[in-house]
DNA sequence: AGCTACATGTAACGAGTTACATGATTAT
DNA sequence: ATAATCATGTAACTCGTTACATGTAGCT
């Protein structure tokens, strides 16, 4: 469900294309909400048949024509009831720990050597956020409202990424050890 | 895909009708992966048709009969060659996160209070974890390596929900203050 | 009389992934 | 030449959710 409202939420702000947001999902939105190219598509198709969202056709030179998308009334609507019914947490699906309880059945090595590969990956994308941090909020306390919302879910991708490398230190040291 | 390896692993320790796959799963698979009772009865279909399970028909008095599964040769090789594939970190999506992306369209209270409430639900969870690991899991050090690695989903259940606290923590002092 | 636990499933739908299809421009 | 970027889409398939369907036993 969460797709069309993360596509609404992000068209309130401006006009994108389906390639402009498949962009933006793969940027700043990859920290609460991942989507490919053809789902972005398949929901902008649903959206605009809802009346949700409207088109225009952007004729361009060199290049394919695009279709600039804007939210409606009606999708504001939408988006506004959303907001104020509760949600429940998202289901836990962590493929590397269902390794981890099927370990037994490979050497120790197997699982030590994905667990830190993983602790790399997270590594990695944690000082990318941080990197963004530095350079887009120096000073928290003078953002406006509609920032540090912004702020917060740059917030919590550093916080998730730090706990999963925490949790691969723990794993690493506790499978460790002989 | 990998609902059929959580399967696969936890059936490679003992034999579990449908109905105990999905006990076992709403309770403690539920720091690794989530699966609906429908979810793993279709599940268990496609695996017997596959021949990585194989199904015996126990009859009970007073009660429907069982279907009790248990992993074939093929079942084990299967999860083999699964573990040694690399995996890569699982794709966020986290409508809380969605919900604060779009909070400008409804009051702060809207937004503080629904964030309140994923507190406690994680604080809730976390205490239920907690109490585990002092029950289960008094003496890490003397854990055979099946048993710890066990034990590191429980972690990872248990930094989770921490790391859930902490953001909604941060996220109420940021936006509450004035 | 109604609720919970036990036990297994089908059907329909919504969401996510993978593969395929097209075609121009720009950079190496 | 070849790859990457821009730009939009269809088709097939798998995975996840919700609703429906059936029936017994035991508890309150």
């Amino acid at each position: 469900m969460s797709l069309a409202h993360t596509i609404l939420a992000t068209l309130g702000d401006e006009s994108y294309s389906g390639y402009d947001l498949w962009k933006k999902f793969s940027q700043t939105s990859k920290y609460y909400w991942q989507a490919s190219q053809q789902q972005i598509y398949r929901e902008l198709g649903k959206l605009e048949k809802e009346g949700a969202i409207s088109s225009e056709i952007i004729p361009q030179e060199g290049r394919p024509d695009k279709k600039l998308y804007r939210i409606t009334e009606k999708g504001i609507e939408i988006l506004k009831n959303w907001l104020v019914e509760p949600a429940e947490p998202m289901a836990i699906r962590e493929e590397l720990l269902v390794k981890v309880i099927a370990a037994k059945l490979v050497p120790k090595s197997v699982i030590l050597q994905e667990i830190e590969r993983h602790r790399q990956i997270h590594a990695q994308q944690l000082s990318v956020y941080k990197e963004i941090e530095q350079e887009k909020f120096p000073d928290v306390s003078q953002l406006s409202y509609e920032k540090k919302c912004f702020y917060l879910t740059l917030r919590c991708g550093i916080r998730y990424e730090s706990y999963r490398i925490a949790w691969c230190e723990e794993a690493i040291a506790l499978l460790g050890e002989d």
